[in-house]
RNA sequence: GCGUCCAUAGCUCAGCUGGAUAGAGCAACGGCCUUCUAAGCCGUAGGUCAGAGGUUCGAAUCCUCUUGGACGUACCA
């Protein structure tokens, strides 16, 4: 579709040269790339709409009248006459395009290209690295972080599917007072249990006791000092705290890894905070010799932000100790050695743009030309229909939970449906239909804006949800293993192409042949809702299609093969969709 | 206070770099299963695109202001 609305976009462009031509008028449009192309309000004016405005003024004529003399010339022009009709509506020229005569070229390309149907070089030999995830080692995952998992990995995906080399990394938050509160809390009311003796998941287990730490601290004044004595001792390298914190550093990461696996979400390169942080406050110190930063008179290093029109930034404390902003430089510094990136892409909440926005202006100060090869991706919070989710009132949604609630409603859901057998595996089967219902969720909304999460409606497999899309994955499997039952029906007939000139079937060819536009619009928004939008759009016409053309049904075999041929690059489509957006493909469901 | 972002149907969201009568899903109501999976299809109802100005032939979209909200502005991460 993108190759058709360029060669329209030069038909329109020619024949408004010609007429201004005809008119001794000089056009001001130096290409055919500004001509600007857009969509009729309803498919039946055409496929394709030219307005007409922006070139009244130059060739002193109505828009109407300039409409009529494009038309004309285009429609005289047996060079373009064959590919579709020009009609004028007012001050627009509307294009309606022969698709039928184009359809076998259409579902020609879907089939040679197979899964690669819709890739582009729009990153090609470009070598990008998207952070996202990023937990604490002191509480399980929550229902935030499946929103950054889901747009890291999607975002992955779409970078790759335009072409980059791409590198998925986390950072494991490992460090700081956070994660010596639930130590402490362990120390001193765990009593030598662990998650095995209390079978309890280990992420878990040690997230309990961070809560208990926040109960205990509200009644007893003595517990954040013994925190902090904790953290300082743990830097001065004491055994028996680096021993705890190994230890139960494990069981968080270990827990963490168990839901990873089960919403299907993997890294190249893992980082550790308790790695980096050293070389960032090697950088500050450097920054400090080299006058970029300046000190207080308590020792502490700060960067100067008035550049920016900011205002100014602490980057190691009084007492030599690195924080936050610290570690992020000696993150940022230590991947590019490790796999020198043309560009990095930080999939973090927007609730960090200021820390983004002063840490790749810190970068540049320090000199290091790739900072200007750094993204934030920052998206929006995830809110429940009472509000902010919140640790204290015990409403914060648990990942593990949520997931194992998807699991259970999509099985419950099979067995409602009396498809048990027929699915061959429940398990698995569930667990497909949870993911693409959680992922297609979650990444329907643009990633910058904030979210509502109704749990209610999450968990409904009705209307533009994910399991609505795996269904029409699924319906037309099952049409082609009747396929193969009839095949013997079908002996000797070709499937005649041009028969698929119903409106239904129209507008798939053109959802089909737009389907790389949506990838590259996708990849450079690095706004995976362009492939939900086109998912869903893509998946409602083939089943209003679906339900009112029969297929194998069809009494003309030649028409029956051209659309079980439509049906099956819809198919093709659809699964390249989902490997994008992480709806895994069903067979039967 | 300052900075960033947001405001579209009862609810949740689309709406591409300005273009024709602003679209979906959910919820509500009404139809359609002896025919390729009813997790479906069709229909009805629902809107002063927060408000006011401005730019333009033309604004939900761009600019300014107002109102309402979120986030940030920590020697937390």
């Amino acid at each position: 579709m993108t190759d058709m609305k360029e060669v329209w976009k030069e038909h329109i462009y020619n024949s408004l040269k010609k007429h201004a031509q005809d008119c001794g008028l000089e056009l001001e449009l130096s290409s055919a790339s500004e001509v600007m192309i857009g969509n009729p309000p309803k498919p039946d004016m055409g496929d394709f709409a030219f307005a007409m405005f922006p070139y009244a003024k130059t060739l002193r004529k109505s828009p109407q009248q300039i409409a009529e003399a494009v038309a004309g010339l285009i429609n005289a022009d047996s060079a373009v006459s064959g590919a579709g009709k020009a009609e004028t509506a007012g001050p627009y020229v509307n294009i309606r395009l022969n698709i039928a005569s184009n359809a076998g070229d259409i579902l020609e390309k879907i089939f040679s290209d197979n899964e690669s149907y819709g890739k582009s070089d729009l990153y090609s030999g470009k070598k990008v690295m998207v952070e996202f995830s990023c937990p604490n080692t002191n509480k399980p995952l929550h229902l935030g972080h499946l929103r950054n998992d889901s747009i890291g990995a999607c975002v992955s995906r779409i970078i790759e599917e335009n072409g980059a080399e791409v590198c998925k990394v986390n950072l494991i938050n490992d460090r700081g007072i956070h994660i010596c509160k639930s130590m402490l809390a362990y120390k001193t009311f765990g009593n030598g249990t662990t998650p095995e003796s209390e079978n309890i998941k280990s992420d878990h287990f040690v997230g309990d006791y961070y809560v208990k730490f926040d109960q205990w601290s509200k009644t007893d004044d003595k517990a954040l000092p013994q925190a902090q004595q904790m953290l300082k001792a743990w830097e001065d390298g004491d055994t028996e705290v680096n021993e705890l914190w190994k230890t139960m550093n494990k069981w968080t990461i270990d827990g963490i890894q168990e839901t990873y696996d089960k919403t299907g979400i993997s890294f190249d390169r893992v980082y550790y905070e308790s790695k980096t942080y050293s070389s960032g406050k090697d950088e500050v110190l450097k920054g400090l010799e080299d006058g970029i930063f300046y000190k207080e008179e308590d020792g502490s290093v700060w960067a100067d932000l008035s550049e920016i029109k900011l205002d100014k930034k602490v980057l190691l404390r009084g007492d030599g100790t690195s924080l936050y902003m610290t570690q992020d430089i000696g993150t940022a510094k230590a991947r590019h050695e490790d796999w020198p990136f043309d560009k990095l892409i930080y999939v973090v909440g927007s609730e960090q743009k200021y820390h983004f926005a002063v840490l790749f202006y810190i970068l540049k100060k320090l000199g290091f030309k790739w900072a200007e090869d750094l993204v934030h991706l920052s998206y929006g919070m995830v809110n429940l229909p009472e509000g902010k989710m919140k640790s204290r009132e015990g409403t914060v949604v648990d990942a593990d939970d949520l997931v194992a609630d998807l699991i259970n409603l999509a099985g419950n859901e099979i067995k409602n449906k009396e498809r048990e057998d027929e699915v061959e595996d429940l398990e698995e089967t569930s667990k497909a239909i949870a993911l693409g219902a959680l992922n297609y969720y979650l990444l329907q909304t643009t990633p910058s804006k904030d979210m509502i999460f109704n749990p209610k409606e999450s968990l409904s497999f009705n209307g533009n949800t994910g399991p609505y899309l795996q269904y029409m994955g699924a319906r037309i499997s099952s049409m082609f293993r009747k396929f193969e039952e009839r095949k013997a029906d079908f002996d000797g007939v070709n499937p005649d192409y041009s028969l698929l000139d119903g409106d239904d079937e129209k507008e798939l060819l053109k959802n089909l042949s737009s389907y790389p536009e949506a990838v590259f619009q996708a990849g450079a928004e690095l706004n995976p809702s362009a492939i939900t939008s086109f998912l869903y759009e893509l998946a409602r016409n083939f089943s209003r299609f679906y339900h009112d053309n029969p297929v194998l049904n069809c009494e003309d075999k030649a028409l029956a093969l051209a659309r079980l041929e439509l049906s099956r690059a819809v198919l093709q489509v659809l699964k390249n969709a989902f490997k994008l957006v992480g709806i895994p493909f069903l067979q039967k469901m």
